[in-house]
Order: structure tokens, then sequence, then C-alpha cells
DNA sequence: TGTCAACTGGACTCGCGGTACACTTAGGAG
DNA sequence: CTCCTAAGTGTACCGCGAGTCCAGTTGACA
């Protein structure tokens, strides 16, 4: 990685921890350039403005979680041949890892903007959408194929379905952060492992 | 009302659309004010300052919460005799209120500031806390009086389970504002539904 | 007539985002 | 050995929004 490359995950990686920690707008280009041992122009040096500093910090949110899930379920999936039980374990797995974090999980960059939008460019909303269809698709198409091997006897609404994970996720974390408990989203995973379960077993 | 506290009211009420829309940080007290037809100063009199706004905003919204719960559930009860299909109601109705807002649920206050966490002071922080908790209490009771009647064949966390509530309907607000989607919260509230039914009647 | 509640108006300080631009410094190419 | 470029530094400046201070106004009511 070039220089500029590593400075620039730098500043991301001090980007990401002040924002979930504080929100954007309370975070400044000073104190991530203070943080970075960099000055202010040479923050400006990397990011013409603070909506492309989001812009990347999202992209690369985005990118991150998507390995993560990627990572996760193909593992799932090596443990068991069945879409059903792989996904099972997938969520047993994905449950795990977040009460393994001794803090709690950080929070979703995807929330935080969210709930900030009109700081933020089109594009940054935009991204922000793609995500949460990548996921719906993602997960609905892993329904879809659990279906074909343990047939729905409820009628369910699979787009809902497959947005459900990334629902309960988003939920648990602003549970987790208001109440400050740390495994707070790893009991809601818990919850929606048993619903699949009991959709598709009865 | 006095004068006082209908000024106040207005305040609020164009606070709160305001923060939903664009975040805490974003809105200026100048529009506020403007919107409200008073001068800064005429703000500054009757709120010290934004954290004093911050703090009267989330108690205002989680007593219109606690209401709107309150007379949905009750009403429910008045429909069906039996815990769970009084809960099944409820649930049902508040989909059903969800979906009839025209734009979509303009979010939750409480999301809105727990990702915002630093901006506010220790108060604003327990009382979202408090209003988290107040729920789990609420539908955790509800769910022990289901369990009474049905009994539980799977054994599940009950304070996660009355957090669950909650949860789906933040997860869903998060994915309703970023998608642009109306009905994304009451689909999730709808699968919460399938869920409990499945776990009381199997 | 005086008092008080609910403001207005203006001046000021600070911190932050953002711009502009001249200057520095380390490392590689010629 | 020199020149060039990438990756910065330092300084000055603008405008905006939060928050403070304070003197003055306006309408209702005792």
């Amino acid at each position: 990685m070039s220089a500029k490359q590593e400075t620039k995950s730098l500043i991301l990686d001090i980007a990401e921890s002040a924002v979930l920690a504080k929100g954007f707008e309370a975070t400044s280009i000073e104190e991530i350039a203070a943080a970075a041992e960099i000055s202010r122009s040479g923050f400006f040096y990397h990011f013409k403005d603070k909506n492309e500093l989001a812009r990347a910090m999202i992209e690369r949110y985005i990118e991150n979680e998507d390995k993560l899930y990627n990572d996760l379920f193909d593992r799932a999936r090596q443990l068991h041949d069945d879409p059903l039980h792989a996904m099972l374990i997938g969520l047993k797995l994905l449950a795990e890892l977040l009460d393994d974090m001794p803090n709690g999980h950080p929070g979703c960059v995807i929330a935080s903007t969210t709930y900030q939008d009109r700081l933020f460019d089109a594009g940054v909303r935009e991204l922000n959408r793609q995500a949460i269809l990548g996921w719906r698709k993602r997960f609905r198409g892993m329904f879809e194929e659990i279906a074909e091997a343990h047939p729905l006897r409820v009628e369910v609404n699979m787009d809902a379905l497959g947005d459900m994970v990334s629902s309960v996720v988003e939920g648990g974390l602003v549970l987790e952060r208001a109440l400050g408990e740390p495994r707070t989203v790893s009991s809601q995973i818990m919850h929606l492992r048993t619903y699949i379960r009991l959709l598709f077993l009865g």
C-alpha cells in the first residue's frame, strides 16, 4: 500500500470509530487530523470535504460487511449441506462473533448516516440504499433455497424476510447503544434464528 | 394551555420533524425559531441550549409512544380476551397504523439520538435507556401472561423477547429510511407477529 | 399605574467547515 | 547531483451556527 493509501486508510479508521461514538457532525476534521498526526491541510489533501469522507467511510464499511457475511455463511455452508441448517449455523456464528466484541458492536455506519440524512448528498444516500438492497437480495436468495428443501406452510413476504436479517441487526444495535448492554444484538439474532427454525421446520 | 406552553410545544413540533428529517446537529436554532415565528432570543427564552431542547423532545416523544402503545394494546385486549390473540391483534393494529402514514413513519427520536451520543449529556442518554427498559418491561409482562395460557415449547430469553418489539420497530425504521420504501416497518412487524404465533401456538 | 411574562434586537465570542496559496521535505528518475 | 513529484505543513481568511449578555418592548392583568 502506498503512503497515500495508508494515510487515507488511517483517517478512515479514526473517522469511523469517532463517527460511531458521537455522530458525524460532532466529529471535527481537526480532531481526525490530530489523531492521524497530520494537519488540517493534510486532511483536505486526501478528501475534498466531509461528504467525500462520509462516502469513502460508507463504501469501506459496506465492503467489510459484505466480506464478513460472505466468509461467515460460506463457512456455515461448509459445516452443513442443508441450506436451512447452514443458515441456522451462520446466524449462530454471527451472534457469537458479536458477543466476542468486548465493548459490544460499535454500531452501524449506515444507521448513523440515515438518521443524519440531509447532511449528505444523494450519492451517499444511494450508497446506503444499494447496500440494504444487496443484503435483501443475498438473504432472500438464501431463504428461497431453503424453501425449496423445506416448503413453507405459512405464507410470508420473502423480500421482508430477506430484510429481516438487516433489520434485526440494525434494531439490535440501536437498543444495544441505547441500553449499554453488550449482548443485546446477539440475543435478537438468536430470536431471529428461532423464528427461521419454526418457520421452515414447524 | 398558557402562551408559554403553546410556544414551547410549537417549537418541539418543529424541532422534532426537522431533527427526524436531517439530524439534530444539522437543524439550526435559527431555522426552528423562524418556523415558529419567534426570534433566536425568543428560542433561548424557552430552552437554555440545544441539550435542553433534545431532552424535552425525547421526553415528549416517549410519552407519546407510551400513550400510543397503551391505547393500542388496550383496544386489542377489548377485542379479544386471550392475551396471545390480543397481542397478535395489537401488532396488526400497529402495522396498519404505520401503513396509514402517507410518507412512512418519520423515524424514532431515540434512534436518532443514540447515533449522536456524545452530543448529549448523561441525562438524555439515561432518558433513552429508561424508555427502552420501560418497553422491555411492558412487552415482557405481556409475553409472560401469554406463556401462562400457552406454554412455550421452545426455551427463549424473555427479556430479549420483550426487547424484540422495540428492536423490530427500530430496525424497520432504519431500513425504511435508508430504502425510502414506506411499508418496510409494517412488514417487519408482520414477521414478528408470525414469530409470536409460531412460538406460542406451534 | 405599575408589574410581570413573553418576548425582540443587536453586539459579541468561539469553534468548525471550507478555500487559497505559498512553502517544505523525503525519495526516486534522469 | 539535481530536479521533480507526492504528500504533506502553516497561515490567513470567510461564513455560519451556538451560545451569552443585555437593554428595550409589548400586552395583559391587579
